[in-house]
DNA sequence: TCCCAGGCTGCTT
DNA sequence: AAGCAGCATGGG
């Protein structure tokens, strides 16, 4: 199945961070969409999507894909410390993921590094993914809750274990959290994330940016922070707290993916 | 061996 | 409010 793309870079999508599940072999990327197998893969004639999960709406859906980037794209290149760097990154988008899994796996994100990530998510996959059609998806907080903090250590976790356990049990037991907060404004729908276990300010913006589609959220990691500090603040020490209002207050309703812009550009050595 | 990774928690000033 | 050690684990 092909899809006409215009603005979009599976590559730098899948690479840059947002998202734990996908696989890439050579050129293209395997992974889950609805819980049904897909595979992608682009190249100059378009997007190609092979699979059960090979579905249009929910691929485009998915990939944010009819979202016009060019408010964000005339910010760029606006923007002294960006213009004529950005552009590399071109069709980079943010991925709407399930807001569950964003929120457990960026519990698991804190103090670890991507390629951990990813096999976690793949542990707790095999052990407590339902299987539902053709794939073995990222597991509901249902399965996750009746499992115990020792077998969470075993997959990986460490001392997120317990972080991850009482999340996944209080969503469990309490089902409309989630809606509650995908209902509310920015604010208070971090106001409602950072009460979980393991969440601080960053965690928190990148579930609400990823998994709640919080466009505001600007989260500053070890990676913003460096680029953040270089770009716009003479390399100087500045506070956590201080570049998020900076950028929040540059950029706007467009913080959040511009953020994602900056991340990759800073781990690729683009910016 | 030490350092780092999409940081947070709890304790101390 | 701000600073700081400790935290699990694996890769460079």
């Amino acid at each position: 199945m092909k899809l006409r793309v215009s603005d979009f870079n599976l590559e730098a999508t899948l690479e840059s961070g947002q998202v734990f599940g996908f696989n890439r072999r050579d050129k293209s990327f395997s992974g889950l969409l609805g819980g049904k197998k897909v595979e992608f893969r682009q190249d100059s004639g378009g997007l190609y999507a092979e699979g059960e999960g090979a579905e249009e709406k929910a691929i485009r859906h998915y990939f944010d894909l009819d979202r016009d980037l060019t408010p964000v794209y005339r910010k760029m290149s606006g923007d002294e410390a960006l213009a004529g760097k950005w552009e590399k990154l071109r069709g980079l988008r943010l991925i709407r993921q399930d807001s569950w899994e964003a929120l457990a796996c960026f519990i698991l994100s804190s103090n670890n590094n991507v390629k951990r990530i990813q096999g976690i998510w793949k542990n707790l996959s095999t052990h407590f993914g339902e299987r539902a059609g053709s794939g073995l998806p990222f597991p509901a907080a249902r399965a996750i809750s009746g499992s115990h903090e020792k077998l969470l250590r075993m997959l990986g976790l460490g001392y997120r274990a317990p972080f991850l356990l009482y999340t996944a049990r209080f969503v469990a037991n309490n089902p409309f959290c989630l809606e509650a907060i995908r209902e509310a404004d920015y604010e208070e729908a971090k106001e409602r994330v950072l009460c979980f276990p393991g969440i601080g300010e960053k965690v928190a913006d990148c579930v609400l940016l990823y998994g709640f589609q919080k466009y505001e959220a600007f989260p500053v990691d070890v990676w913003i922070l460096r680029i953040m500090r270089k770009l716009y603040f003479r390399n100087r020490s500045v506070s956590e707290d201080k570049v998020r209002r900076f950028a929040q207050k540059r950029w706007g309703a467009d913080a959040g993916y511009i953020q994602q812009y900056l991340f990759h550009g800073a781990r690729t050595g683009l910016l």
